[in-house]
RNA sequence: GGAGAGAUGGCCGAGUUGGCUUAAGGCGCUCGCCUGCUAAGCGAGUGUAGGGGCAAAAACCUCUACCGAGGGUUCGAAUCCCUCUCUCUCCGCCA
């Protein structure tokens, strides 16, 4: 969330903001809650304080014997008072917290302006096109062709968005799994963390899952467990409620875990195929970093995300989310697409982006350099590294051959036994 | 699931017959002194959040809250009572 002293001094700024993000948010009453929050703290302190006082001569008078029943009464009459107003304010400040959660990050100068994904901005486009001599035939064809791939069986076994994996395919998920994490281990600078799949309220309030967006979970029944919709949400509050020092920033981490995503409001689309399930694999990066070097940092981990890409032979392009198509916690977020030929578009496989403080004033994460009496916030950033799934999409179908078969990428091999095409 | 012990600042750790505790003391950190260098020593400072002084930023002053979380008793709670969470020990069950 933003800062509260943020928003009553910037108020046109973050308007602006909202309207460039086309949210819908009354800000005048921010300030009418903002304002009585103020006016009732100021009347409770101090009757708190008098309580305080006469409290303190109660005890005094008592230790010298003497008689202290007038004061006593005065204090036991301030003591419905004070329960009248924290009541008061108890409520003004729920209206306050609701609408603060309900705020997103304001998006960095360099986020293009715009409504929806047509006005995000090109970055870059890397890696030929394949040319196939045939039809590119969709991957949920290829893999079941090739007996990897049983969406049947998977609706059988649990419902639609499901995916169940043989021999080769199975194998293949699980070797992108190890390949990403060993390139961003040894390669990249990465630590290796391997976190709970479930996560409590606290947590996915932290990462700005929680409050708005419980449609898009799953919740455990009888618990305040949900399942991590992304490695971000458990990586990210590996640090909740700590201080960090300065000169270990920036922390990197990655992690593999499953997700899941309810997919509320998506019926009808990606219907066929993997694209969108509720459950994929993702080797995720998360980084803590210093204000100052933050936006150097998500250069960095978009690199990262790309050398993915570019060791798999995959190829992509990279975009620049403009204001409107903005996640609600990112002040800046660059989507990377791969290229899908039997739909003949760019798809999203990573998305790296830079939170700054909006997390970790929710999460409460600081830094603190040497010498520094006080505590910043840091700045957190994340991608995947990549989408495991869509990455097998993306393998299927611009791998393929005419006889149906699917070309290993080099580096795979030898997460693969050495094997070089996937065949029947 | 059963029995018991515990949770106090960046870290360690005292305080639990309710009131000079304004959370002792130590470590760490910062500044200063001392000093060929380092170490040690000496002195001072050092929690977080919010409100007000103050229109704005810093400093300062002041008030309020915070001793795992939430309730309760009381004029007054780190301290007493209740509920919950987590950690540790033992038992049971279990991959």
């Amino acid at each position: 969330m933003l800062d509260l002293k943020f928003i009553r001094n910037n108020l046109e700024l973050v308007r602006e903001m909202l309207s460039a993000r086309r949210v819908e948010l009354d800000l005048d009453e921010f300030t009418g809650l903002d304002n009585r929050r103020r006016e009732i703290l100021a009347d409770y302190e101090a009757l708190r304080h008098r309580r305080n006082v006469v409290s303190k001569e109660i005890g005094l008078l008592k230790k010298e014997g003497k008689d202290a029943s007038s004061l006593q009464e005065e204090a036991k009459s301030i003591g419905p008072k004070i329960g009248r107003m924290e009541e008061e304010l108890r409520e003004v400040e729920a209206q306050l917290d609701a609408l603060m959660y309900s705020i997103p990050n304001v998006p960095h100068s360099t986020v293009p302006l715009g409504e929806t994904e047509e006005d995000n901005e090109l970055v870059k486009i890397w890696g030929e096109l394949p040319e196939f001599g045939f039809e590119p035939r969709p991957h949920w064809e290829v893999g079941e062709e090739l007996k990897i791939l049983d969406l049947k069986r998977a609706a059988k076994i649990t419902g639609a968005r499901f995916a169940l994996y043989w021999g080769a395919g199975a194998l293949l998920e699980r070797a992108l799994i190890n390949f990403m994490l060993d390139l961003h281990t040894r390669e990249h600078g990465y630590t290796e963390t391997l976190p709970p799949f479930m996560v409590n309220s606290a947590s996915m309030t932290s990462t700005g899952q929680l409050p708005k967006f419980a449609d898009d979970l799953f919740k455990i029944d009888g618990w305040d467990f949900w399942l991590v919709p992304t490695g971000e949400v458990p990586v990210t509050n590996i640090h909740r409620d700590e201080v960090l020092s300065a000169e270990d920033l920036p922390l990197k981490y990655t992690a593999y875990t499953p997700c899941w995503r309810a997919e509320a409001g998506s019926h009808g689309r990606d219907v066929r195929g993997i694209v969108r399930q509720h459950q994929f694999n993702k080797v995720e990066l998360v980084k803590f970093a210093h204000p100052d070097g933050s936006y150097n940092e998500l250069e960095a981990l978009l690199q990262d995300a790309e050398e993915v890409l570019i060791k798999l032979e995959l190829p992509y392009r990279v975009v620049t989310l403009c204001t409107g198509d903005l996640g609600f916690a990112a002040a800046k977020t660059y989507d990377i697409e791969v290229w899908i030929p039997s739909q003949g578009v760019y798809r999203e496989i990573s998305s790296c982006s830079n939170f700054t403080d909006f997390q970790a004033r929710r999460a409460n994460v600081r830094f603190k350099g040497p010498g520094k009496s006080s505590s910043e916030y840091v700045h957190t950033l994340n991608g995947s590294g990549l989408a495991v799934g869509r990455t097998v999409v993306a393998i299927l179908e611009n791998h393929q051959q005419a006889d149906g078969s699917v070309i290993v990428p080099h580096v795979l091999r030898p997460y693969m036994g050495g094997m070089e095409k996937i065949a029947v």
